[in-house]
DNA sequence: GTTGAGCGTT
């Protein structure tokens, strides 16, 4: 989706593309073309939104048709409130296919003449991770302690150098064990332990299954553990893969 | 109604 209405990418053969984040969920690209447009001749500008809800996913794309004209963009724009957060613009390092630029067009044509025009937000950048192709359907924000929309299919995506401050010590030696641990103490404490440590959390009933005459206790509280036990030790995978998501990778796309 | 590191589609 363009915002000029056509089909796919228009031409990407002498466009370079810049990446812009931290936009607000509710801008729009009509709302980037605008300002994008007045430093330079913008190609196209498009906004990945959510299959599922269809927002936004809080970045955009943005290809002018001339990298010095992108540039000025990035140092102008790079920074600029807009809709009330500060965007960051800054050249894309990943093509639409998920795979490295470097043809020389879209790829950091940063001047060395002009130095460290990006001093302004000089943040980490990484490109040896875009091989992971599975990010574009990682949870679009880190909500998920909220809400769990996406636990299933959350990895290892974030951890590239954000909250892995631990030491790898920690995953050699404790991590297996801990593991280990947790797979067994699933099944002898269950109500000794704390029920609740990393239990599956069915979001949402599969089925309407409408709570038994008996409610009157709270089902969050110890009266749950105290009879759930039995079921889940059973097959605690077999529910959740049989019920739910058999094959995360299996509907990966429609 | 929420969210906030990152890299893309008819």
């Amino acid at each position: 989706m363009s915002h000029f209405g056509r089909s796919g990418p228009p031409d990407i053969r002498d466009t370079y593309s810049l990446l812009v984040l931290n936009i607000s969920f509710r801008t729009t690209a009509d709302d980037l073309y605008p300002l994008f447009d007045r430093y330079g001749k913008v190609v196209d500008v498009f906004i990945p939104r959510d299959r599922r809800s269809g927002d936004s996913r809080g970045f955009a794309f943005v290809r002018y048709k001339y990298a010095d004209e992108a540039q000025k963009a990035v140092e102008r724009l790079d920074g600029r409130n807009v809709d009330g957060r500060n965007i960051m613009v800054q050249f894309a390092k990943y093509g639409p296919n998920a795979e490295p630029i470097r043809k020389g067009r879209i790829v950091e044509v940063l001047p060395k003449t002009s130095g460290r025009s990006r001093s302004r937000s000089p943040r980490p950048r990484y490109r040896d991770d875009y091989r992971d192709r599975d990010y574009r359907r990682r949870s679009r924000s880190r909500s998920k302690g909220r809400y769990d929309r996406n636990r299933y299919r959350e990895r290892d995506y974030r951890h590239r150098s954000r909250s892995r401050s631990q030491s790898p010590d920690y995953y050699r030696g404790r991590g297996r064990r801990s593991d280990d641990y947790r797979r067994r103490s699933r099944s002898l404490s269950y109500d000794s332990a704390s029920p609740d440590r990393r239990s599956y959390s069915p979001r949402r009933s599969p089925m309407p299954r409408r709570t038994p005459p008996s409610c009157d206790e709270s089902p969050d509280k110890g009266s749950h553990g105290k009879r759930s036990p039995p079921s889940r030790s059973v097959s605690p995978r077999g529910r959740l893969a049989d019920s739910r998501s058999p094959s995360p990778r299996s509907s990966d796309q429609d």
